[in-house]
DNA sequence: GCCAACGTTGGC
DNA sequence: GCCAACGTTGGC
């Protein structure tokens, strides 16, 4: 992208930290810790102040795009792989060389409707989208700026409506 | 380096 | 609760 800004979406179980969650954080904002799957881990990696997310709901009915945020701090170590009594804890993950990162984004915007993965699925510009891609799993991925803002139109379809 | 066994994710 | 589609682990 011309400005820099690029674009990803995040996946979380809403009973465990929906969008609202976010919303009611403090400052809006909140570490978006418990990733454990080198990907991801590396797709936060790669991200910058300013990026922005797409937070989806997953495990949830329907699973839909819930609304946007934007990343305000880039990657730095995820504090739970060190916490013996945490459920992501990794007995494996050296603390002079951790494993495990995590970034801090900030609450955005909460869609009027959530698009749901069946009207995302019923767009032809969103057809190579990862998220609908069969047997995608991957919690963080990137989104194509094309991608992005046919989310956004549909969201304000559906908020027009 | 192969691959079977196992664990997890997440839609349905 | 089921199960497909992964990713990881560990024996060999």
């Amino acid at each position: 992208m011309a400005d820099g800004r690029h674009y990803w979406l995040m996946k979380s179980e809403p009973e465990v930290f929906s969008i609202d969650d976010l919303a009611r954080s403090p400052k809006g904002t909140t570490s978006w810790d418990g990733v454990r799957n080198y990907q991801a881990r590396n797709f936060m990696r790669a991200m910058k102040v300013g990026d922005q997310v797409l937070f989806y709901h997953s495990n949830a009915n329907p699973p839909a795009v819930a609304g946007v945020a934007e990343v305000v701090k880039t990657a730095y170590p995820d504090a739970t792989q060190f916490d013996k009594r945490d459920t992501h804890y990794d007995p494996a993950s050296n603390p002079d060389e951790p494993r495990w990162d995590m970034v801090d984004i900030r609450f955005i915007r909460k869609f009027v409707a959530p698009l749901s993965l069946d009207l995302l699925r019923a767009q032809a510009g969103l057809k190579g989208m990862e998220l609908l891609r069969k047997g995608s799993r991957l919690s963080v991925q990137p989104v194509r700026a094309a991608e992005w803002n046919e989310v956004i139109r549909l969201a304000e379809v559906q908020a027009d409506s």
